[in-house]
DNA sequence: CCAGTCGCCGACTAAAATAATCGGACTTAG
DNA sequence: CTAAGTCCGATTATTTTAGTCGGCGACTGG
């Protein structure tokens, strides 16, 4: 339905909470779970996944935590939600790799969703977690070839 | 997940599949179940929501069925998501017109993600059923400003 | 004029995905 | 050496989705 999942919600949270204190700035899964109301349990394991993908390093031990592991200008919004989502499609046989569809053989809209599903992707590609806080609230991706509403 | 359910896949097949037949030719629930081996029964409410939102006019008794009420370059992709799966969005807040949200007093990726949902509701309202038959190998969306891949 | 074909509708069950919880192990600053 | 933190798998609860069932109502052809 085109919704994003809560985790992956709480993973875009918590990275753009870590975006606004800099790299500098150590922070653990608690404070950023009180600042929000998330479940601490379910977001360490979000900040967990986004650690195991490289977008964050943890840090162990008392006064341990995560950082950003790269500048909020290099973190794209998609590299978020497929850490959270893995490999995310629009349609079960883009989702799947391995789906066995019974409408296959005679689908005729696998294409023209795929197209979709692509541009999806290069809008939230091109998306940066820096432009999250920056395009607070602007139009990113340009819609020039809009022509007027249908129903 | 971003993920379109089947009911959805489902209902764009059917249009699209009527598109295909024009609209002299009426088409009933049986035929096009078993050209995409679909479930009789599910398609079947799947057409009755199409019908009552206005895409599709039915006929009722032997030799009954249904067809496009309008031509499919005035049909949009998104008229026919929403017509199955209600109001869409890509958050819990905006699916949920009265969502009690724990995050919202201090949610800091509301915004950005009403402008990508904006951009993914332009893309889908300017394709038309139509459009999926034409564009079954194009791209859609203009992407020029992407800046090449980050992580 | 009535029998069979079709759409219409709501309630129901089944299965799957998501959200959240629990218990315990490992790491390390103080 | 211990408390504060991450790490990890297993488990449960909740919600959403998929699919089923049974009966009603509309219509058309014979």
């Amino acid at each position: 339905m085109l919704k994003l999942s809560k985790k992956t919600d709480y993973a875009l949270m918590a990275v753009q909470y870590m975006a606004s204190k800099g790299t500098a700035r150590i922070v653990n899964t608690k404070e950023i779970a009180e600042e929000y109301n998330i479940p601490v349990e379910l977001l360490a394991k979000v900040l967990q996944k986004l650690g195991k993908k490289g977008l964050i390093v943890s840090q162990n031990g008392p006064k341990g935590g995560y950082v950003l592991a790269k500048s909020s200008t290099d973190i794209s919004v998609l590299s978020v939600i497929q850490a959270i989502e893995g490999h995310v499609g629009i349609t079960e046989c883009y989702h799947n790799e391995d789906s066995t569809c019974m409408q296959m053989p005679r689908c005729n809209i696998r294409t023209p969703l795929r197209n979709i599903q692509n541009s999806i992707y290069g809008l939230l590609d091109s998306m940066s977690i820096e432009d999250m806080k920056e395009f607070g609230s602007a139009t990113i991706v340009p819609q020039s070839r809009l022509n007027g509403h249908r129903t």
